[in-house]
DNA sequence: ATAACAAACGTTATATTATAACACAATGTT
DNA sequence: AACATTGTGTTATAATATAACGTTTGTTAT
């Protein structure tokens, strides 16, 4: 019964932040930024970020250690997550793509072991990037 | 022409480390782990895993920040990866599979960004585990 | 309404992961 | 010989993340 998730003061806080960026933030770029929200220490960030993620509101690009809001499908719990990462820019795009997702779901490994979640990232240079 | 990469003392060192282990290693583990030949500082152990990466040597499991040998093909530069990882025992499997990595490699994203590489994690629960 | 519990908060301290910057040595190239 | 390239060793510090504690707020059940 997809039920409206109500974010705490904080989560909102770190939420609205992430949402507004045009790129992946980091978790003490955003503690610097909310600093004057009343938010003092990394581990406020870190526990909204936590949360944010189980809900499936935002995304970490692992390979850079850094948070992106989720754009997708309109947040499911992101057990199937895939994003677009340009080397040059930094820019990240989230890619939904419903025949990658399948295959990937579906995607079984030999020694039998069951999957219940993959995170794939793509690199390269973006077109914007190219131009120039 | 596959020529045989020479490794320095400390490149051979920390490969040799990480090849006899089990699992994934962290650089301040593979640290304290040869102290005893000489190796002090964090930058030589880092300097050595960026080149071994470069080589293809070994992967970096970036949802753990750890390091695995490469057990795949012998070694290419690795633009294509991908890894089973319990979250339980926290084993690390390279996946090589032909199709999944042919799939991927000709994977094109709608907005024109052509790939360069990937880094697929699939997360799961592994046999071994499962039967505890 | 209030007791009981869970979730979120604030804070201090600390652990873990990673890089900067500098000087020197070994090797290879022209 | 002069030069570039790669690797080394070292000290210092930056950046990322968690532990542990006590308090406050929000929910649910009676």
């Amino acid at each position: 019964m997809a039920q409206v998730q109500i974010l705490s003061r904080n989560q909102q806080i770190v939420l609205d932040i992430i949402e507004k960026a045009k790129g992946p933030l980091k978790a003490y770029s955003i503690l610097f930024n909310v600093q004057k929200k009343g938010i003092n220490a990394p581990q406020q960030i870190y526990r909204a970020l936590d949360k944010l993620i189980e809900m499936g509101k935002i995304h970490k690009i692992e390979s850079k250690n850094a948070f992106v809001a989720c754009r997708s499908s309109d947040c499911e719990i992101s057990k199937a997550t895939a994003f677009s990462i340009c080397e040059s820019c930094e820019m990240v795009d989230e890619i939904s793509d419903t025949k990658l997702s399948k295959y990937l779901s579906g995607f079984n490994h030999k020694k039998g072991m069951k999957f219940k979640r993959f995170n794939l990232e793509f690199f390269g240079i973006c077109k914007k990037c190219k131009k120039d």
